[in-house]
DNA sequence: TTTTACAATATGTACATACATTTGCACAAC
DNA sequence: GTTGTGCAAATGTATGTACATATTGTAAAA
């Protein structure tokens, strides 16, 4: 294994360990119970300070991904890992993993300035604009999701792309940019008049609103995701261990 | 407001300081957008070193309950409740962690026979009398959630327990039962006449619905718990990482 | 054989210190 | 006015050090 992290770098050491031990610990080097080598000792072999350690250590505790016990060390929680590191697929993907057949009902594509918050989100001036995306999705016997996406500019999104391929791939694959943690808040609401069209039901009907933050490999902002769901029509799952 | 850190206390400083801040942002002295003294400031004020200090600071903003921003300082993200998949609090754990005052506005535990779904999930027989506990909990202003728990046979619990107690508190403590895996199902639908005289809505307003199914460290199945919540008044989050 | 006592070990707590980085703001230059 | 430029203020990063505390394993005592 290579215990290598770069001084020079100008990624903070204590996020480059966080980066090294997480990668360790999902490639199943430090599998399940295993304890990892003690502060002292690890801090030594990285070249790092024992504080500087801890630091990042402390983050996947935090997590739930480390759990600390005095004497008895430092020990991988494997549990949680596996039910964190699975099911991330596009919502085409997803959908066709389910045997339903999705048609576009809507698709349009334009550029807008941020406003306050997701100017903040993707650390940009909201004078720099974004690409938009909107779509309404659904079955054959009616619309169910409608979905509104902003694109951080640093992908390179012209927005003449084919997005009718799963997007994910699409980013991975022509622009290099990998989805690899998203934080979602999810919530019931009414509809109000614009969802309420595009969802083809009556305003004030409940929807399900989640809302996605996505992150490339840097923890850096590249989506910002807005899903309106007709009621019934989503379920979303979760599972988690403790 | 009593700046008081006891520097003789068992408890260590870190803690006392994160108590004191959670105290002091729910009690509002610092409320929602304020910005608290700068961190060598608080430091000398608290009479504690600033690596201390960036400790509990550190946890409330893991939580969410603070912002550290370069230059503009570390201000109070009082937002909507919210709930982590992961971490795996109690309701009233995750209300005091937030600095809500929970409230019971009903409490009501009757032996029933499950349905044919239920015995199914329990793996028990339909003519077993199972617990069925229902609850409608709020803040002062009115209540925001009814559950409806079911729990296995198995666990002995008989119906005179303080269910005012944290719930896996109490299961874990006096029952030896430990909650370690829940599968969730997450949903919005329109409130029902049962459901809207609950929450005090109208009925056909939205509510955010979910369904929870817990097993123990056997993966042995222990309850079945049903939530109905107003909604805007619980944001459910989750972060997954691939 | 069981209990008790102790030492070794790993994490936990706490401090002082130094310099880096970001960004808000004011003032000067255009 | 607008743009640039630099200072200052706040958090961010990183190290070294010292001692506290809990727990495991082992050896001695009962």
């Amino acid at each position: 294994m290579k215990y290598s992290i770069d001084h020079k770098s100008p990624v903070p050491l204590h996020v480059q360990v966080e980066e090294l031990l997480r990668k360790l610990i999902i490639q199943d080097e430090y599998q399940n119970g295993r304890v990892l080598p003690n502060e002292v000792e690890l801090a030594k072999l990285l070249a790092i300070s024992r504080t500087t350690l801890r630091q990042a250590i402390n983050k996947l505790v935090y997590e739930g991904l480390l759990v600390r016990r005095k004497r008895a060390g430092t020990k991988v929680n494997q549990s949680t890992v596996s039910s964190k590191s699975n099911n991330w697929l596009s919502f085409s993907q997803e959908m066709k993993l389910r045997g339903i057949n999705i048609k576009n009902f809507e698709l349009h594509v334009t550029w807008v300035f941020p406003d306050e918050m997701l100017a903040n989100f993707f650390e940009i001036k909201t004078d720099r604009k974004v690409l938009k995306m909107e779509r309404v999705r659904g079955k054959n016997d009616g619309p169910f999701v409608y979905f509104i996406s902003y694109f951080h500019p640093r992908i390179g999104l012209t927005g003449d792309e084919d997005f009718k391929r799963p997007l994910y791939e699409l980013l991975e694959q022509d622009y290099s940019t990998i989805a690899s943690l998203s934080k979602e808040e999810i919530s019931a609401h009414a509809a109000d008049e614009l969802i309420a069209e595009k969802l083809q039901i009556k305003s004030s009907e409940p929807v399900l609103f989640r809302k996605r933050f996505v992150f490339d490999q840097g923890e850096r902002p590249i989506e910002y995701n807005l899903g309106y769901y007709k009621a019934d029509s989503f379920v979303y799952t979760v599972e988690s261990r403790r």
